[in-house]
RNA sequence: UGGGGCGUAGCCAAGUGGUAAGGCACCGGGUUUUGGUCCCGGCAUCCGUGGGUUCGAGUCCUACCGCCCCAGCCA
């Protein structure tokens, strides 16, 4: 991550046009949490200091929601003269934290291309002090110890309308208070016995107020402290605390802890230290997915997709395995916006951005899925040319390959209709298409299977003054259809991966688990693919002419044996056009 | 019926009293050896609703309506 000091305040981002020409500023119009920033600045309120930090629970992976609150933190980190942000993990629970997300946490969020540097923290290197600050509030008369049960305290909360009654431990005296708090850290007491509690108002309209439980007992080991705690603090107590002592500046988190605030702010003032400025803001919702880490965790577990980092997955790990890459991720992060009101943005947003990125940097090859047979009548068996493609029509610099034509072809099956629908440009008897890169071919014979009709190969001429794909006679051919050689092609294992679920809203109607898409995968063994992509690099990406973008999985692909993955179709307008003609 | 938020196009989202940016989606048209890309054009007389202030209101006041969050020893 870089910290260029001479970076004007707001985001002046630069990026290049389509066509690389030039680069413009882009239209970075900020968000009301840079605009808080601005004014702080201006008024001197940190001392000219920046300081965010994403605070992740190792309970889960990240999903593209994380990104947001991600690319936001590092983003201000960055675009700030200054500017950085802490990576802490918010580990106060050890009965749902494991190293395993503490690992794929990091590995995430420096694939989207950002750096902690040297300020990674975690929750629990504060659990000393986080208890000397509660000793200190117990010293204060701000806290007691309370033998109340779990039901118990809930009863005496009160309800939304109603007010709380006070815990008859409420008024224990401080050295009791003192006395007891010791010992539940010496682990004299049972889980669930006891917990310490803040002594606000039982009265308060904010339920976050009516004496919120600051530690609980838990005798649990924890992935980094071991058995040093059984006690734990709670998340309201800790948060605040976190970014007090790590001197955040701007506490950037989600709309649901907005009326934690005042709790925070209660603690720190009470303690008398450094309090930082939490700003709230709309997390992220997607349509056709879910992206809460319990609905997440339970297709993980019970099989509904293949792990965490499943292609169909929301999360980094399954976005990356898919074939994102890290700069459509971030370009939609910029895209989306940032407000307070609740939205569900368009998957297709996030397509779009991804289709982008992918057109500009994917090298093109030939890839046929479905194969139909062709042979072309007229060519001299035997004999092979080598044809120039080149790799990227958005790029010439990506250079060209060599590919092999022959008399024996295979094309796509959608690309050839026995009796043609209007506008159907491609094959049909009779009918004349390009071959990229290579000849114009006619359709002179159909040969079926005499059982069951199917067809199996067509015959077909080609004219040898098309060479490349152009004629000088100025004729016309609109159809243009991607093949394989059958003798050089390689077999290929593609998987076609859909939305996971069938509505845009999962779990609106009924059981989120109904809504998942019984067609989200579907594997083709045969398909069958240029010679060049024998030996492709994993996870390396590329546009299959006229079908989509597809990535070597990284897991499955082996030399020779290729696996791909299709990240995302190319847009379909003759899809569309069918579609409307029904 | 308590508290905290939020309502600008199908979906996001600018807009901070001077006459509704931009993107996605969608619909036309052009270019094209990818029905891709690219290019051009269209797409809110109106900003949840009613009233008020003002020469002038999406922006201010007011009443109402709708949606979201909060009663874990989760975060």
């Amino acid at each position: 991550m870089s910290h260029d000091s001479t970076e004007p305040t707001r985001t002046t981002e630069a990026s290049a046009d389509k066509k690389g020409n030039e680069t413009l500023p882009a239209a970075s119009s900020g968000n009301f949490i840079r605009d808080i920033i601005d004014e702080d600045l201006r008024t001197g309120k940190y001392a000219g200091r920046v300081a965010t930090r994403f605070p992740p629970e190792p309970n889960g992976y990240l999903h593209i929601g994380h990104a947001k609150a991600v690319c936001l933190n590092f983003g201000i980190a960055r675009d700030y003269p200054g500017g950085t942000c802490n990576l802490r993990f918010d580990d106060t629970n050890p009965t749902k934290e494991e190293v395993e997300y503490v690992d794929s946490i990091m590995e995430d969020i420096r694939w989207l291309g950002f750096d902690w540097e040297d300020r990674l923290y975690y929750a629990s290197d504060y659990f000393e002090q986080m208890y000397r600050y509660a000793i200190d509030l117990i010293q204060k008369g701000k806290a007691y110890v309370c033998e109340l049960s779990p039901d118990q305290i809930r009863e005496h909360r009160g309800t939304l309308t109603q007010p709380g009654k006070p815990s008859p431990y409420r008024d224990r005296p401080i050295e009791e208070n003192l006395d007891l708090f010791r010992r539940m850290r010496a682990g004299e007491f049972e889980e669930g016995s006891m917990v310490l509690r803040a002594k606000i108002d039982m009265a308060a309209a904010n339920l976050n107020l009516r004496d919120p439980i600051m530690y609980r007992i838990v005798k649990a080991s924890h992935h980094r402290t071991g058995d040093a705690w059984c006690i734990y603090p709670m998340y309201d107590w800790a948060h605040g605390l976190e970014d007090s002592i790590e001197r955040i500046t701007h506490s950037l988190c989600t709309l649901e802890f907005e009326d934690h605030r005042p709790l925070y702010d209660w603690f720190l003032v009470e303690l008398g230290v450094y309090r930082p400025q939490q700003i709230e803001f709309a997390r992220l919702a997607l349509t056709y997915t879910v992206m809460s880490k319990r609905k997440l965790l339970q297709l993980v577990q019970q099989g509904l997709v293949n792990g965490w980092d499943d292609p169909r997955m929301p999360t980094l790990a399954g976005l990356r395995r898919r074939g994102y890459t890290p700069e459509a991720i971030r370009d939609f992060c910029d895209r989306i916006g940032l407000a307070k009101a609740n939205s569900v943005v368009d998957v297709e947003l996030l397509e779009h951005c991804l289709r982008d990125d992918l057109n500009r940097r994917a090298p093109r090859a030939m890839a046929v899925l479905n194969p139909l047979r062709v042979i072309i009548t007229n060519y001299p068996e035997g004999q092979v040319e080598w044809l120039t493609a080149e790799n990227n029509p958005e790029d010439a610099g990506m250079g060209s390959r060599q590919i092999p034509f022959s008399r024996v072809l295979y094309i796509e099956q959608e690309d050839f209709r026995e009796d043609p629908p209007k506008k159907f440009f491609r094959l049909f008897p009779g009918g004349e298409i390009r071959l990229k890169h290579a000849y114009y071919i006619t359709c002179q014979n159909v040969v079926k299977d005499p059982d069951s009709g199917r067809i199996v190969e067509l015959h077909c001429t080609y004219d040898p003054q098309s060479r490349g794909g152009w004629t000088s006679d100025g004729r016309k051919v609109k159809g243009t259809s991607h093949w394989v050689s059958a003798a050089h092609a390689l077999k290929a294992k593609v998987r076609l991966y859909d939305r996971l679920f069938v509505v845009p809203n999962p779990g609106e109607e009924r059981d989120f688990l109904q809504d998942i898409n019984p067609r989200s995968l579907e594997v083709l063994n045969d398909c069958l693919v240029e010679p060049g992509l024998a030996h492709v690099e994993p996870s390396s990406y590329y546009q299959f002419l006229r079908q989509g973008y597809f990535c070597a999985d990284p897991v499955d692909s082996r030399p020779g044996a290729p696996v791909f993955n299709r990240t995302v179709s190319l847009k379909d307008t003759w899809a569309k056009i069918e579609r409307a003609q029904r």
